[in-house]
DNA sequence: TCTACTTTCTAACAAGTGTTAGTTAGAATT
DNA sequence: AATTCTAACTAACACTTGTTAGAAAGTAGA
């Protein structure tokens, strides 16, 4: 090898960043204008190149799609996981994953909105795949409220789409003006945990 | 003015008649392929016609969507509010409305899954309009939130939005072989009512 | 400098887009 | 019977779409 430690781990460095920028471009325009709207012209000269160039790093606008979603699930997956871990009783620790889910969702960046607003209309292989995505993710929040301890009879399941639901339906009504995403989520817990405030 | 009464209503119905068919066409390629991807051509085509004679009904394809969305929201809400009307006690309205919401959402036609996974990305007037019609839609539910006896420090905003969101997130993991729009519609009732179950 | 590899560009293709203009068949009205 | 209105048609316009092939730079190693 040279002296110089990794050339070639430059090269795939280099490569990786521009990636990054073409997958930052995309999520955004996605975003923005939608999947179908969005065009791989746009998203190139965002990037700083033409869109013919976007098919050495891609090899179709599909796995372009199918790229953003599986960051921004890495991403939110990340934040939630981390928050979570810095509280050990049940119900605050659901509480900070909330808030890193609705942090990641409402002023983090493009990718998560992506996630959970471009829902796959078409069938095939990418619908299938965003999917799966999608419920790994969602597993999370199953071990978060299974370890809740609740009157017997609470439905476990319910009480988890519920929550997925209010957190992810936030995108339409949030409003920077208004709450923070920490006081969105200990408000949702509130709700959930009943009435019965104790503040230590 | 003829023997016959209303030859003139006559044509009013027969246009209204098609323009009906045409929405009906419409919703249908919005909710499967999203608003974009939906083409004119493909509309008319499912109503018998070709598309240039789409503009005989409808100036634009944003006020296709726009008619659509007007459409779905009245629906809901006429079944909404029947549903409530049926019922005198808080706790019992809210859960009949919602039951009529998921209804309408998830075993009902393609125009209300229109209004909720149509959200408007693009900007100018048709955006604004839409938001407008939704957010009429919306205070049939504040209404029925305000209504309910809550211990006081109860946020009747966020249990409305927590809610809402629920509901409309159900469109995502809903499967027909589950629960019923009533059983879902319940279950998220004795979550947020709190597990006190009186049975009369 | 020559060579090999990586990355981008140009130019085009084939198909599809919403929309419009002009026309036409049929019904209703006068 | 002549005219007006209704509702559809055909054909085209002016673009935009994702995608591909081939050439052209830029970069690294020998």
């Amino acid at each position: 090898m040279a002296g110089l430690a990794g050339q070639h781990e430059e090269n795939v460095a280099r490569r990786d960043v521009r990636r990054a920028q073409l997958l930052e471009s995309a999520a955004g325009h996605f975003r923005e204008h939608g999947y179908t709207a969005a065009s791989m012209r746009d998203i190139a000269a965002t990037a700083g190149i033409k869109a013919g160039s976007m098919y050495y790093h891609f090899d179709s606008k599909e796995e372009l799609l199918v790229a953003v979603h599986e960051q921004g699930i890495r991403r939110i997956v990340a934040a939630v996981e981390t928050a979570a871990a810095g509280e050990v009783e049940p119900w605050r620790r659901l509480q900070a994953a909330m808030t890193a889910h609705l942090g990641g969702l409402l002023n983090g960046g493009d990718f998560a909105q992506v996630v959970i607003r471009e829902l796959p209309h078409e069938t095939g292989p990418v619908r299938d795949k965003l999917i799966r995505l999608r419920d790994h993710y969602e597993t999370l929040f199953r071990g978060l409220v299974d370890a809740l301890p609740l009157p017997s009879g609470t439905s476990r399941q319910y009480l988890r789409l519920m929550i997925l639901g209010a957190m992810n339906w936030s995108q339409t009504w949030y409003r920077a003006e208004g709450d923070t995403p920490a006081e969105i989520a200990e408000a949702f817990i509130r709700l959930v945990k009943g009435p019965d405030y104790d503040d230590d």
